[in-house]
Order: structure tokens, then C-alpha cells, then sequence
DNA sequence: CCCTGATTCGC
DNA sequence: GCGAATCAGG
């Protein structure tokens, strides 16, 4: 595949958008989303505050400084080593993670904290549609029914069947990037707030 | 582990 | 110019 003109466009159109680069690769096909970034950057485009703002993923504006790079090795026709690389220390950091052993995720309706974004057009109140429900069912034939210990922050904590039996499991799929839940699951536990009667306390 | 963009450099 | 490999970070 090359850049094509309508191809380029179409970046620009979807990098302007705010779009991800894999997003972007996997929209024009047959490329990557390193061909993709590389394009960007060719295009001088890397920068996307560039005249309109975009939707929301705001860079926070690292206001990196990268003037003149002490670029340097040269004469690598004679070096015979131009290897860059000696090998980085990497103390591996990782600390000995605690583990929190999922708070028994009960499948209430959490808090929306959707700040200012449009709500998509709801049913009415507290009610999940059917396709939702279906989805749900289908992919619960899938979980991977994993019990509590096997869960892990990328598997989907949502919990079925019957926890006082031998009948309980957790769904177990991959979650949805960032939330505790699988899509299925996200789409059902995600409501934009029922109608609940508020408990005096 | 999944993902993001940034950079380098052989091609 | 291109983009895989790599880097650096979430």
C-alpha cells in the first residue's frame, strides 16, 4: 500500500479527529499504526493542536523541549559497532503488587461521572435493551468462569450465578480497556442513572 | 497485558 | 519517503 492522496486525507481527517493511530491503520488497511505515526510525522501533523481543537483528547501539552538534539554518531561506514543500544539496566521496578483481591463487584449501577459528554439517547430509565440483554447472555455462555482467585485486572469481574452455591463464577473475559467489565458487561453495569428512589441516611 | 505516540535508521 | 523496531509512557 502507498499514500495515496485520498489515503493521506483520510489521515489527516481522522488524526484531526482525534483518532488513534492504530485506529486510523486499521480504517485504511494494510498499513500499521508505525506506518501511520511515521506518516503523521512526515507530515509535520504530530502536533495536533494545529488550527482546530480537537474533540477532546487534549494533550496535556508536555511542552517538551527538543531543540537541537546532540544527534551525533557519524561516521558509522567505518564504525563496526554502531549498535545503539548497551544494553539498558532496567531495574525492572516492579514492586511487589499488592493484589487487591477484587472488592466483590456487585453489578449496581455505579456513579457516571460523564463530564459533559452528550448522553447517548437512553430507553427510558433503569431499563437495559434487549439487544444489551442478549449480548449478555450469549457472551455468558462464553465466560471463562474464573473463580475469585483467578481474576486478574484484565479479566471481567462481573459475577454470575448464585454466590451462596457451587453455581458462581465470574465472566472472566477480557475487560474493556480501563473498566472492570468485559463490553457485554460494561454495557449492562453502565447505566446512566436509574430512576433509584434516593436512600435517606 | 493492553494501549498510546515518538524516534531512529536501514531500506 | 517509508515503516519495523524500539523507546517511553498510561
Amino acid at each position: 500500500m502507498s499514500w495515496t492522496e485520498d489515503r493521506v486525507e483520510t489521515l489527516k481527517r481522522m488524526w484531526g479527529e482525534g483518532q488513534s493511530a492504530s485506529q486510523i491503520a486499521k480504517e485504511l488497511g494494510g498499513v500499521t499504526r508505525n506506518a501511520v505515526i511515521g506518516k503523521v510525522h512526515r507530515l509535520g501533523l504530530s502536533n495536533r493542536a494545529g488550527g482546530s481543537a480537537p474533540a477532546a483528547p487534549v494533550k496535556p501539552a508536555p511542552a517538551k523541549e527538543k531543540p537541537a538534539r546532540a544527534e551525533a554518531p557519524e561516521a558509522r561506514a567505518d564504525t563496526p559497532a554502531p549498535e545503539r543500544k548497551p544494553a539498558e539496566p532496567r531495574p525492572a521496578a516492579a514492586a511487589p503488587q499488592p493484589v487487591a483481591p477484587a472488592p466483590v463487584p456487585v453489578p449496581r449501577k455505579p456513579v457516571l461521572v460523564t463530564a459533559g459528554q452528550p448522553l447517548p439517547p437512553q430507553p427510558s430509565a433503569n431499563e437495559i435493551s434487549p439487544e444489551a440483554l442478549a449480548s449478555v447472555r450469549e457472551v455468558e455462555k462464553t465466560a471463562m468462569k474464573l473463580t475469585l482467585m483467578e481474576l486478574t485486572e484484565r479479566t471481567c469481574k462481573w459475577p454470575i450465578g448464585d454466590p451462596a452455591t457451587q453455581d458462581f463464577w465470574f465472566c472472566g473475559l477480557p475487560v474493556q480497556q480501563g473498566k472492570p467489565y468485559c463490553e457485554a458487561h460494561v454495557s449492562v453495569a453502565f447505566q446512566p442513572m436509574s430512576t433509584r428512589r434516593d436512600r435517606k441516611r
